[in-house]
DNA sequence: GAACCGCAAATTTTT
DNA sequence: TTTGCGGTTC
């Protein structure tokens, strides 16, 4: 650790270290306010990481804590990676010692290993992701024997997640929340998921957070050891934060109660997610004696891009109000630009960046920003057209391609025997020749024996249930996992998965397979073997992927950035232009039916934090036409085009219509160009990659668990009936009447009047 | 167990 | 328009 010297709190004789030499006064200030709570309202651009991790350096360089004695939660793991990044330039290698820095999740995550049992599960627990989720749940609704049309597994999810978020157990739901699903039966469902995840030894996203909520709520130990072992707790992004999240913070910096967040009102666009403003705008309450401090100097964009966003959001009615200013000169206005069509919105866009590229500009200074996701797809058509390299950030994920999924499958099998998800995927991936049948059987015993998945099968594949090849198939599938487990003990988890995928047949498969694709997947799973090699153990690996995905890894090369607006947050850009600024695409449809008001007021805040990506220029495009569901609609200009403020804007227009004719209160007849659109819907044959990729996704199954899952399937025992004993006569489904003539735990031996002497399990058997 | 067909739904945003 | 699905057939 550098030697430094501890600051003075009036800062004057001290000098001033490394951390605090570029601050302003109210960042220093907030770096410097270490004891009590601490409201930094932090607008756009204003460098409020940069106060974050010195406030961090400072802490640890004055001894106040130690990097362990933080605790450090950001919204994404970009955000945690940054922070970490930057702490360590000023720390130095101390960082490593920073556990405690990293998303809600991951956080919440480390906690609950630690404590699994008190909430019923292990401490090497699979985190499932929303595949997995849907997938349990429609069995779930289909075994409920509800028409999964009319209740959808999407809906329940959306209902779990948000009494998740809301800090709400099955028992706390309210006979209004209770009526949500299927005519009064959502906290049955509710129960009954909990139920199985537990039996899954498993839990889903909002359980990380509620489960140790309720641990914290329930365990006063639990609770005083967290509330001692973090001195200081720091949280970026506050105005995302959602019920849970804002129950656990509140309830460990209770005792202490060093508690400094950073947040922007103005940038609070995840209510969807069960983010609440009102977090931020009743911490003062929560916290009394609070200090605030603003940072309202904004070192990135220049004053007209400043103006026009800040004038934006003013239309906006609840806002703890900030007066954004900046020392840059003064450049460009932001300019708006109408044009007839979607494919010319692109084509202009392109040219833009082309001249921009001629001038020297590198490309990953330039990015488009667009509302959703389907939009990037007219860009990637225009610049695969043109030759123009760009990068797709967000939509699919390396995580969740299919044969990355089976690999995981076969992981989380090894690592966690009770993960029905995973074994479901595999049992039959590559082709073994076991069919539905076979797993309806599996089932079947599952439920009856209350055994997981693979160990139900390898009692049955031990018995004459099954025909002689599947049984076969699975004792050797089964004794693979044995052999797998133990090999887990002794390589490493990337020495692991080249067996795995060796010995199952699975590379065989794939190398048998000669579409077009089949080599691509071996290289993914190369790649996957690669990222593998960084972790020690598979548990590691497992919850890293859950967790992590590093979705946005800085791929090499100088690329436009296309993605989403929401996904934009917290980066910046000289050149950002952002299409599709019309009613109904932005601010969408959607959320105006959904939410009204308040949605309107998300989007606008959307549009802020679009515009305020931008440092140098900030184009915004609205087309008159666009195709939706392959209709041509005609589209009106966004609201916010007309709510920013003239004094800081130019507007220009392509003459063929559209907007502009819409403007001037013109007809299309008048329109000189109209001839124009007549070859105008002609590019609709063209797909990217891209967009092929983005769709491609509808793959379940993810990884997860930690720790080593020392229980062998084989260490599952079944409670054997206690109703059968030899002598009695009993009736089976295949063979029909019998008598017991043995009886081996569950295990049978009966003498069929028909079939003659057959092994067969207790539970398939009825009294006769 | 694969391949075909027809219908319905989709277009926010993500840990 | 595209995609995913469930169902049917081979």
């Amino acid at each position: 650790m550098t030697d430094i010297a501890p600051l003075s709190n009036d800062g004057e004789s001290a000098p001033i270290p490394s951390y605090a030499a570029r601050l302003n006064s109210p960042q220093r200030d907030a770096v410097l306010t270490t004891e009590g709570p601490v409201l930094m309202l932090a607008g756009a651009g204003t460098g409020k990481t940069a106060a974050l991790t010195a406030r961090l350096a400072h802490l640890v360089a004055t001894r106040r804590a130690w990097p362990s004695e933080i605790l450090c939660v950001t919204f994404t793991n970009r955000a945690a990676r940054e922070m970490r990044e930057r702490v360590a330039g000023h720390i130095g290698d101390a960082v490593e010692g920073m556990p405690w820095l990293g998303t809600f999740h991951s956080i919440a995550a480390k906690m609950l290993r630690r404590h699994a049992e008190l909430v019923g599960l292990q401490s090497n627990y699979t985190i499932i992701d929303t595949d997995d989720q849907l997938r349990l749940l429609k069995a779930m609704i289909v075994e409920q024997k509800l028409d999964e049309k009319r209740w959808p597994a999407r809906q329940l999810a959306g209902l779990l997640d948000r009494w998740k978020n809301r800090g709400l157990n099955p028992d706390d739901l309210d006979a209004v929340e209770n009526e949500a699903y299927a005519n009064g039966r959502g906290q049955h469902f509710y129960r009954l998921y909990q139920d199985r995840l537990k039996a899954l030894n498993a839990c889903d996203f909002g359980d990380l957070l509620l489960h140790m909520l309720n641990i914290l709520r329930r365990e006063p130990e639990v609770l005083a050891h967290y509330q001692q072992r973090f001195k200081y707790i720091m949280v970026d992004e506050y105005q995302d934060t959602n019920q849970v999240q804002y129950l656990w913070l509140r309830l460990l910096a209770q005792q202490r109660k060093n508690i400094c967040v950073v947040g922007d009102d103005d940038q609070s666009i995840y209510s969807w997610r069960g983010a609440e403003v009102a977090n931020i705008l009743r911490f003062e309450k929560d916290f009394p004696g609070a200090k605030v401090i603003k940072l309202e100097q904004n070192y990135r964009s220049t004053p007209h891009i400043l103006a026009a966003a800040s004038g934006l959001i003013r239309e906006n009615s609840e806002r703890l109000g900030k007066t954004l200013w900046t020392e840059i000169e003064a450049g460009e206005k932001v300019r708006v630009i109408g044009v007839w069509d979607g494919p010319e919105e692109a084509r202009r866009v392109g040219e833009e960046i082309e001249r921009l590229e001629r001038e020297g500009l590198p490309l990953d200074q330039i990015a488009i920003l667009v509302r959703a996701q389907y939009q990037t797809r007219e860009f990637e058509d225009r610049f695969i057209q043109i030759g123009l390299n760009y990068r797709i950030v967000g939509g699919f994920r390396f995580y969740e391609r299919a044969e990355i999924r089976d690999a995981l499958a076969y992981l989380r099998v090894i690592a966690q025997p009770q993960d029905d998800l995973a074994f479901e995927r595999i049992y039959n991936q590559p082709k073994r020749g076991l069919g539905a049948k076979t797993l309806e059987l599996m089932h079947r015993h599952a439920r009856n024996t209350g055994l997981p998945l693979a160990a139900a099968s390898l009692q049955l594949a031990d018995s004459d249930e099954l025909p002689k090849r599947a049984s076969a198939t699975i004792a050797s599938l089964m004794g693979q996992f044995l052999h797998w487990r133990e090999l887990a003990e002794t390589v490493t988890p990337s020495e692991l998965l080249r067996t795995v995928l060796d010995e199952s047949g699975y590379d065989a498969m794939l190398q048998a397979d000669k579409t077009a694709e089949s080599a691509g997947r071996a290289e993914n799973l190369s790649e996957l073997a690669r990222a593998m090699e960084e972790y020690g153990t598979l548990g590691d690996f497992l919850e890293h992927v859950a967790l992590v995905m590093d979705n946005d890894r800085a791929d090499e090369g100088e690329k436009v950035t296309i993605m989403t607006m929401h996904a934009a947050k917290g980066l910046e850009f000289d050149h950002v232009f952002l299409p599709g600024w019309e009613e109904g695409v932005f601010p969408s449809q959607r959320s105006l039916d959904e939410g009204g008001l308040a949605s309107l007021e998300e989007e606008r805040r959307l549009a802020y934090v679009a515009i305020t990506r931008a440092r140098r220029r900030c184009t915004i495009f609205h087309a008159a036409n666009r195709r939706i569901y392959g209709q041509w609609t005609s589209s009106i200009p966004s609201r916010f085009v007309g709510e920013l403020p003239a004094d800081h804007i130019t507007e220009e227009s392509t003459l063929t219509g559209g907007a502009s004719l819409w403007r001037a209160g013109l007809s299309e007849h008048n329109d000189p160009f109209a001839h124009v659109s007549s070859n105008r819907p002609d590019r609709s044959d063209s797909r990217g990659p891209g967009w092929q990729r983005a769709l491609t996704t509808g793959y379940d199954t993810a990884p997860k668990r930690v720790k080593e899952a020392t229980r062998s399937v084989a260490s599952f025992a079944a409670k054997p009936r206690t109703d059968i004993a030899v002598g009695q006569r009993v009736f089976h489904d295949k063979f029909g009447y019998g008598t017991v003539t043995d009886q081996d735990g569950n295990k049978l031996e009966i003498d069929f009047e028909q079939a003659g002497s057959k092994r067969v399990i207790d539970s398939f058997v009825s009294l006769a």
